[in-house]
DNA sequence: GCAAGTAGTTGCATAATAAGCAACAACTAG
DNA sequence: CTAGTTGTTGCTTATTATGCAACTACTTGC
């Protein structure tokens, strides 16, 4: 089937502001390789809805709240967010800790809902962030869904090291998810940022499928032995019954 | 200025399915007057960045997760949001309730941050839901920020009620939003659903226009006096932080 | 303060694409 | 099993998207 060039191109424009925060139309155009004065008639259809808008006149553009609507949307509707959503917030309140709700989405984690304990340290909101599979226990967890041919082609290339915990081999990572399959949950210690651990399980779909994964997460000094046995259980529930929720039978 | 139509029928597409959750091809294609293979090509470069899924092979549309990778991107970038964020957890933690930040968006309150203390009642989750500004206390104080014409603009055509409690007068809106110029801040009780209270303050930019509304929402057998007068001294303080750092001076 | 350069916008002509049509495969309903 | 409907796709052409040139507005350097 094909596309339309002009849509495409006008999403492009949504991804490059997506990943530079703010381009200006020349800049743009040299990127996508067209005349300035088509960019500037895409950006146009596109700030017509708030897509984009620009800083000042005349100035630079940037993605503007309009996105939001259509994610609201998007969130309101995943039927994984609205079974877990209750779960998601007796967990946090039962662990003190964050807890996130992740999928798969082109070779990354993509976190769409993020619960707090207030007593939780961290304040940074995930949703909506597309995080490195090989260095995060949800990532894991999502790769754990997958054969070991599906693990090695979307990891394809060189794993980057965030910090000197990263497992960075292919084949350790492959050998680290036969473990994930067999235990049903896995602790990641500081592999994303020193001082960040997380214990994530697998939600399956009514097929048993792996369709996202569930965490709780804290600074690693809060993350004992004992809380990652307490958590590790509380969290394997919850992503269970999200799961039975979903349809998910499990007939052992 | 001129916009590209075939982009402007995507992004109509991208707002009937965010509006009717899922629709077929040729649904769509009734709706935009278009050709149904029109449609189909539309939707293909839509689906291709994940803005859009099918639910089954040959079956109906619906927003994709791709939304949720912009929407990201979108709250990273929003100063307000960001500036916020902190201010909005410890006031979650002071108050043991919700705290949403909302923006002006087409005649709506959009959410678009959310908090909530461990012990909050409710799960729903607001962000990028566009809610009636007549019958919240976010949305007061986003009218409040408006001159009474401008206020008049938007509240055009009758006010739908809600609850019982519901003020659906223009005239009684746009006495009340002196008050909330006033006062600084605002208090609904019961307008949107019954037994859910907020109390909400505005966010000012570096010009002092009204720019984003906080609030403390929660049930409203706990907003009592007490809790008004604590939240919403507090909530202030919060509110003024946030203009502050976006460069607001308060000169008196 | 002025000149030169750059960025974004817009009218117009035309090159290129988006769109409609027809036909098809797949599915659903009776 | 048949008729009807939906979504898809090859092909043609009607229509639009695009590039160009010229413009306004702004920035930078002297």
């Amino acid at each position: 089937m094909g596309t339309v060039q002009s849509v495409d191109r006008a999403l492009q424009i949504l991804e490059i502001l997506a990943r530079d925060g703010e381009r200006g139309v020349t800049e743009i155009a040299g990127q996508l390789d067209v005349h300035k004065s088509t960019v500037s008639r895409l950006i146009d259809s596109l700030a017509e809805r708030d897509l984009v808008e620009q800083n000042e006149s005349r100035g630079k553009y940037r993605l503007g709240v309009g996105i939001l609507r259509l994610a609201g949307a998007t969130t309101a509707r995943l039927d994984v967010v609205q079974e877990a959503r209750s779960l998601s917030r007796s967990l946090a309140a039962a662990t003190g800790e964050t807890v996130n709700l992740a999928v798969l989405s082109e070779g990354a984690a993509l976190y769409v809902d993020q619960v707090e304990a207030t007593s939780a340290v961290q304040s940074h909101n995930w949703v909506g962030q597309r995080i490195p599979l090989h260095a995060t226990s949800n990532g894991k967890v999502l790769l754990a869904g997958m054969s070991d041919d599906e693990v090695r082609a979307v990891l394809a290339g060189e794993l980057p090291a965030y910090t000197t915990r990263t497992v960075t081999d292919v084949g350790e990572v492959v050998a680290q998810l036969a473990g994930v399959r067999h235990d049903g949950y896995v602790v990641v210690v500081d592999e994303l940022e020193h001082g960040l651990s997380a214990v994530a399980a697998p939600v399956r779909n009514i097929h048993g499928d792996v369709i996202a994964s569930m965490s709780v997460s804290g600074p690693t000094f809060r993350f004992t032995a004992e809380l990652v046995d307490r958590a590790g259980a509380e969290l394997v529930r919850c992503a269970l019954e999200v799961s039975r929720r979903l349809g998910w039978r499990d007939l052992t």
